[in-house]
DNA sequence: GGCTCCTTTTTGATTAGTCAAAATCAATCT
DNA sequence: AGATTGATTTTGACTAATCAAAAAGGAGCC
């Protein structure tokens, strides 16, 4: 069995790699653990001596198809427990993650399967972040973020992409969970704010950088709902 | 934090010594978590270091306050889990104790809170073992076993004191559930054998060691229901 | 081409937890 | 008492994971 350091890195380069080819840098996936660079070197090269990852010397590192489909396995984990302990725990949405990153090293794949049975087959967490399939299928839709979006049309929450509990509080705050519907009201690029709008109610201004981490869609999309990818 | 070698080293403590100034020899903790006489040993003389036993040379060991505190938290985060798993999840009986094990280590007290109250603050966890309380009470009832009961009164199931999956499945197969009503028909002291019989049922035989696995309790006491210690 | 800077790797130590096997202790049994 | 026995402790070694700091590469810049 993995231990949970072991689990821990194949999660993290999975998260820092947008696509399964991408070599992902070990200063990128040291930062991400915490730990200091020299670390993450070591541990990658064992990794790597078990058939997990790919390492590249001085360029970075990649999951093999056994260590991605022992991270989709994990991520699964922690995003399902995520579900769990806001829909049925009723916990709070910024404090689950942390509370998953523990829990997700804990849970046989039998508690998994009847966990995700529980909860109805959930396909995205409370933060909108998508739940791989027990296939180790990971929808990749891509979403505009409120940053890049122009005042005007409706736009729908679909995911916060920032696990920080400040930011998740702050979101949850204002109102900005997934599902939640609101419009650009303004956008200024050089002060570097963007103004939300939820219905009739008080304007809400947020740093480019904070808007950057709120994927959305448009509403009604013009062409019909596109189905994944 | 204590880790989780910590938390197993006090709840094995708590679990081998009835009241708490019991000395639990050394040998008998290193059996009961599967580790040489010498790793208990090197291990226990520094839970004395953090104060959370009292290590008494060549006799024992038994838990400080401290430890005491820790422990019971521990085994209160294992039995509301179990209990979890058999009644949210439907898991099977057997197979939770291993499950629990593992999820005991890495659930906040937040949750564990939370759990409590989605279950409904049960006293015992799906094998009859009391589940301490919140306040670190453990109802110390003491039962009357199958081994040692003499044929005729009805007794009610009330606890499993064995955790093997092995026997909790052939428990569970003969319906020797905590809550199910019985009555010994024959005691054989000579032969090691009881017989007991459910209703009209078909009578099961037990060994004198299997017997003694199972608590029981009269089912109407002569002098009105006693109300624990 | 040679320098500088930033990233990565190497090296040497440390901590927690463990085992194997030798040494020690205490209790009992002639 | 002296010897035997069984439990406990000590000693030395090992593994997984980590850090700090020195060494090595490589990319771009004069």
């Amino acid at each position: 069995m993995a231990t949970i350091a072991v689990e821990n890195y194949l999660k993290h380069i999975l998260l820092l790699s947008r696509d399964s080819s991408e070599l992902v840098p070990m200063g990128a996936l040291a930062g991400a653990l915490s730990v200091v660079p020299g670390t993450a070197t070591t541990m990658v090269k064992s990794l790597a001596d078990e058939g997990l990852v790919e390492h590249r010397p001085r360029c970075g590192v990649r999951l093999t198809g056994e260590g991605r489909r022992v991270a989709l396995n994990v991520l699964r984990k922690h995003r399902l427990v995520e579900t769990f302990l806001v829909d049925v725990l009723k916990m709070d949405w910024s404090k689950v993650h942390t509370e998953a990153e523990q829990l997700e090293h804990a849970i046989s794949d039998e508690v998994l399967d009847r966990l995700d049975a529980l909860l109805g087959h959930p396909q995205s967490d409370p933060h909108g972040d998508p739940i791989p399939s027990k296939q180790g299928k990971l929808s990749s839709q891509v979403y505009a973020t409120v940053a890049t979006c122009l005042a005007g049309p409706n736009l729908r929450v679909v995911r916060i992409t920032e696990q920080s509990a400040e930011f998740l509080q702050f979101a949850e705050k204002k109102g900005l969970q997934p599902g939640t519907t609101w419009r650009v009201t303004e956008r200024d690029l050089t002060g570097g704010l963007v103004t939300l709008r939820r219905g009739t109610g008080k304007p809400l201004a947020l740093s480019l950088a904070a808007a950057g981490n709120i994927l959305v869609e448009p509403l009604k999309p013009a062409t019909g709902p596109a189905e994944g990818e």
